[in-house]
DNA sequence: TTGTACGCGTTATCAA
DNA sequence: TTGATAACGCGTACAA
C-alpha cells in the first residue's frame, strides 16, 4: 500500500504474482497481456480495491483528461442547462469537467490555477469573463474555446450565438406589430453578449428610421428587467397607454422580470399596453404564467460545437469560428 | 522544455543559474530560499511563463486539491444555486471542483473515475444517486459527503434539510388555512429529499386524522406539476371548487408547474379553489407571476456545512451529520 | 542556505 | 508475451 493509503499497482503486481509492467499493460487499452495474467491481475486488483491513479498516468503520458469551465453565474437557467448539458456530454468524450467559478475571485489566482493543472482545454463561458485571464492563458499556449467572446486575432477557438441577428428579428417581430415607441432593455452584468443583440436591435431601427430608448442598470438580470418596468412604466395607469408600446430584453430573465412587474406592480397589460420579447427562451419563458415571446438560442448546439472544436486536436484546419443560429419563438407578449 | 511543451521547474533552473530544488523551493509555502536566489527564479520563471504542474505536485505530495462533485439535473434552479455558491466557496478554500454529471450514465465508468482522480472528497447531490456508487467509494475508504441522501451505518459525512419538519409545516399551514381535501405531489424522479418531505406532511396530516390523496409522476419536476392539475383537477370548471382544496408539492417547481397549470389552463382559482404550497424557495417562488407560498431551505447553509465537515481533515470527532432548518415562507398561494 | 538523490505511481521502451 | 528500467515533474530528506 502507498503511503496515503490507496493501493497501487505494486500492491496487485506482488499479491498476482506477476511484475508491475504486467499490471499496467492489463488496465491500458489495446496492449499484449496474456488471457492467464489479465486473469490473475483482475482478480487481485478487484481483491484490492485497485483504481489507475490518473494523476500519475496524466503525468506520465502528459495528457490530463480534465477541461476547464471557467464562468459565472451558473444559478442562470441559460447558463446552468449549457453547464448540464456540457457536463454530461464532457463525460460521454472522456473528458471531466472542472469547474472554475470566476465570480469575485482574485483573477490571477484563477489564472494560476486553472494553468496549473495542464488541462486539455479551458472553456469560457460568457458572463464575467475575465479578458486578462484569457490572454495569459493564450500566452502560456493554452488550448481555449471562447463561448460567446469572440476575440478578433486570437488563437482560440471561438462560438457564437448570431446575437446581432437576433436583435434584428427581435425588432423585426415588435415592428411588424405595429409597435413604434420602444425601448430596448440590458441588464448591468453587460456582457458582450448582451451588447451585440441591443446592437443588432438598434441596427434595425435605424434602418426604419425609428428611435429607440435605452435603458442599462441593475445588478441581477431579472432585477435589471423589474427595475426598468418601474422607471419606463411610472405614472402609467391600467388604462392609460405608457410612453413606449414595446421592449426588447437582452435575456428572458430580464424580460421576465419587466413582464411580471408591468403586470404585477404596475397595473400595465402585456401585450396590449406594452409588448415584450426576451432573448434566450429560458424554460420558464415557456410557462404558461409568461408565455413570452422571445429568441431562441440552442443549448445543445453549443454544446456540440464544444466538442467538434475539441475533437480537431491537431489538426490545424477545421472551423475554429463557429456560429449558432437564431430563431423567433412567438408566444403571447407581443 | 517538456515532451508536451510545458515548461518545467528544470527549464527555469537553468535559465536563472541554480539546481531544480531551489525553484521548487520558490515555489513551495514556508521553505528556506535566499532573497537572491528567490529573485533569480522568479524572474526566469516569469520570462518562461513557469506554472507548477499540480498532477506533479500532487502525485508527490500524495494530496489532490480537488473535490468531486456528482450529481444530475444541474439546470434545476435549487440544485444550480447550490452549485454556484459551492464552486465558490470551493475555489476561496483552494480546493477546485470535479463535476461529474451522473445523469444517464454507465455509474461503473463513474466510479472508476471518481476513484481515480484520488480527490479530497466527493460530494453527493441529492439528485438521481447511485447507491451501488456511493458502497463502492465507501468501501475504497474515499472519503464522501452526502447531501439530502442520509444512509444508517455509513462512515460519511452527511448533510441533510429538515425534510420531514418542513413536511409537517406545510400540513400546519395548509390546515389553518382551513383546507381538509388534500394531496401531496412529487414527481417521478422520486428522490430520498422528496419522499421524506410526503412522509413529514402525511404524518402531520394523520395525527389530525385527516386522509390525503397522492400523486406520483411524471418526468421533469415541473411537468409532474403540470400533469398532476391536469389529472386531479380534471371536470372542475371556473367556478366549481374542485375535488381537493389544497396541494402540497415536494419541490417548487412542481408547485409551480401545478400553479400555473391549474390557473391558465384549467381556470382554476388560486388560492380561492385550492391552495398550494411548495418546497425550496427558489428564485422564481418570489416573482410576482407565482408568489408562492412555500418553505425555505438556505442554500448558503448547506455549503457552510460542506465546508465544516470538509474542514474536519483528520480529527475523528466533530459532527459528522448536519442538519439544515427550514422554515415557512407565506406568500399568496395558501 | 544550497545541491544531490530519492520516491510518488504510472506508462513506454527494450531486451529477453 | 514478459519483466527490468527509464522517464514524467515535482517535493523533500539528507548531506554539503
Amino acid at each position: 500500500m502507498s503511503k496515503a493509503g490507496f493501493v497501487t499497482a505494486a500492491d496487485v503486481a506482488k499479491l498476482a504474482g506477476v511484475s508491475r509492467s504486467a499490471v499496467s499493460r492489463t488496465f491500458t487499452p489495446d496492449a499484449y497481456v496474456s488471457p492467464a495474467v489479465r486473469e490473475k491481475v483482475l482478480r487481485a486488483a478487484d481483491e484490492l480495491g485497485y483504481r489507475v491513479n490518473r494523476l500519475a498516468k496524466d503525468l506520465q503520458t502528459s495528457r490530463s483528461s480534465m477541461v476547464a469551465i471557467v464562468g459565472a453565474r451558473f444559478y442562470e437557467p441559460y447558463v446552468a442547462g449549457l453547464l448540464d448539458d456540457l457536463s454530461a456530454a464532457l463525460i460521454g468524450k472522456g473528458l471531466h469537467a472542472l469547474l472554475l467559478n470566476a465570480s469575485s475571485q482574485d483573477m490571477t489566482a484563477l489564472l494560476n490555477l486553472v494553468l496549473e493543472y495542464r488541462v486539455r482545454a479551458v472553456i469560457v463561458l460568457s458572463g464575467a469573463p475575465p479578458r486578462e485571464l484569457i490572454d495569459q492563458c493564450l500566452r502560456a499556449r493554452q488550448r481555449m474555446i471562447l463561448i460567446n467572446r469572440h476575440m478578433e486575432d486570437v488563437e482560440a477557438g471561438s462560438i457564437e450565438t448570431d446575437d446581432r441577428m437576433g436583435g434584428r428579428l427581435a425588432a423585426e417581430h415588435l415592428l411588424a406589430a405595429g409597435r413604434r415607441k420602444l425601448c430596448v432593455v440590458r441588464s448591468g452584468a453587460d456582457t458582450p453578449s448582451q451588447r451585440r443583440r441591443a446592437a443588432g436591435f438598434l441596427e434595425r431601427l435605424d434602418e426604419e428610421g425609428i428611435a429607440c430608448e435605452r435603458w442599462v442598470a441593475g445588478r441581477g438580470n431579472y432585477e435589471a428587467g423589474c427595475e426598468a418596468a418601474r422607471s419606463l412604466l411610472r405614472g402609467s395607469g391600467p388604462a392609460i397607454a405608457p410612453d413606449i408600446d414595446g421592449v426588447f430584453a437582452a435575456t428572458d430573465r430580464t424580460a421576465l422580470g419587466f413582464l411580471n412587474t408591468a403586470r404585477f406592480e404596475m397595473g400595465v397589460s402585456v401585450p396590449q399596453d406594452v409588448a415584450v420579447i426576451g432573448f434566450d427562451d429560458i424554460p420558464e419563458a415557456a410557462w404558461s404564467s409568461h408565455n413570452l415571446t422571445t429568441i431562441r438560442q440552442s443549448a445543445p448546439d453549443v454544446v456540440a460545437a464544444v466538442l467538434t472544436l475539441l475533437a480537431e486536436d491537431d489538426e490545424d484546419a477545421g472551423p475554429r469560428r463557429v456560429a449558432i443560429p437564431v430563431s423567433l419563438v412567438e408566444r403571447g407578449t407581443v
